[in-house]
DNA sequence: CTTACCATGTAAGGCGTTACATGATTCA
DNA sequence: TGAATCATGTAACGCCTTACATGGTAAG
């Protein structure tokens, strides 16, 4: 237990909470996870064929759905995999932020652009800052219902501490481009 | 102009301040990129070959020093390659914070490991804070040496303005797991 | 003299995305 | 009936890291 694909991890979590198909844990990171970690169906489809083949989980047709679906399940062993990379302490966070690569080169052009994609970058975060406002007033009134709320609670609240540090930056980086700038 | 190979323009765009080796690349990226990018010799000289091959830098032996050096510098074309990527829109902006994901799936271990990972992501950032706080105000001390401070401040401000607010997240989260913990 | 740092590169392999390929079902 | 969404998968390819391989130099 030292390097585990992470993929194999988040949708070890996901089928932990519940059933699900491959079609279902895509969307479950486009939605609640995006915010800190992301997944293509390229990259699902085959971890859940390995997972089945590796014992860690089991996959099952749907009989009551007239889709095809394949609905998969964590087994045992699948949890105590989860467990155990769950103790491991965490070996990395990683940040690449683009936006941030064009502004650290920003003198090689004019003040303009440099704002532009401040700009970009701020609307960006306006656009989804709503969401996770939205997503803390539900999970805060349903507290109880699941423990597990708890936790994805944490992650709202990290989202919205630092979107809204994001936004703070973006007001003062523009005034000091503006003020300093031509 | 559309899909450039991310580590190509942050090559150029360090060789567009000053001539550089591919060592001293990787320290810079070590040091001032470290907050938000990151690259490994492995990815970093076979870059450069392809950039002299390309035409957007020059390579040339250091007759100075005594090392081997292979020093770079960047060309007219490649001033132009790096100006015309920093007028493109960013593309993506990714965080991969695999302490959010193991805090996510926190119900499936005890409170004390969720606050353990918790409190070692803290420190990390405790530790780094500092580091920020001085490169803050030597940059601002020496603003009008260089033009491109300007720009370099403000991805420091950006973790200094994130780095606060995650400081602040984990009191908050830690105070929230242990009252409604156990 | 030996440790730390300077300095360059390659090879293997891992991990993941994009694009492709296909088709069913639901809803307006 | 056509668009959106549900649903599963593969193949090619890109990009990067890790580990390996090697050796010089400066400083204590």
């Amino acid at each position: 237990m030292a390097n585990e694909r992470k993929i194999d991890c988040v949708i070890l979590g996901l089928l932990s909470h519940e059933e699900l198909t491959g079609y279902e844990i895509k969307k479950r990171m486009d939605t609640t996870l995006k915010y800190f970690w992301s997944a293509s169906y390229g990259s699902i489809y085959p971890a859940l064929s390995d997972l089945v083949s590796r014992g860690l989980a089991t996959k099952r047709e749907d009989t009551e759905s007239k889709r095809n679906k394949q609905i998969y399940s964590i087994t045992e062993e699948g949890c105590r995999y989860l467990r155990e990379w769950l103790t491991v302490p965490v070996e990395k966070d990683e940040l690449r932020y683009e936006t941030l690569l064009k502004l650290f080169f920003g003198n090689e052009q004019e003040t303009k652009q440099a704002l532009t994609h401040i700009k970009a970058f701020e609307e960006k975060i306006e656009k989804e800052l709503p969401y996770l406002l939205e997503a803390e007033k539900v999970l805060k009134a349903c507290l109880n219902e699941d423990a597990a709320h708890k936790y994805y609670l944490l992650t709202v609240k990290f989202g919205i501490k630092t979107y809204q540090a994001y936004l703070e930056w973006c007001e003062e980086a523009k005034k000091f481009l503006m003020d300093s700038g031509a």
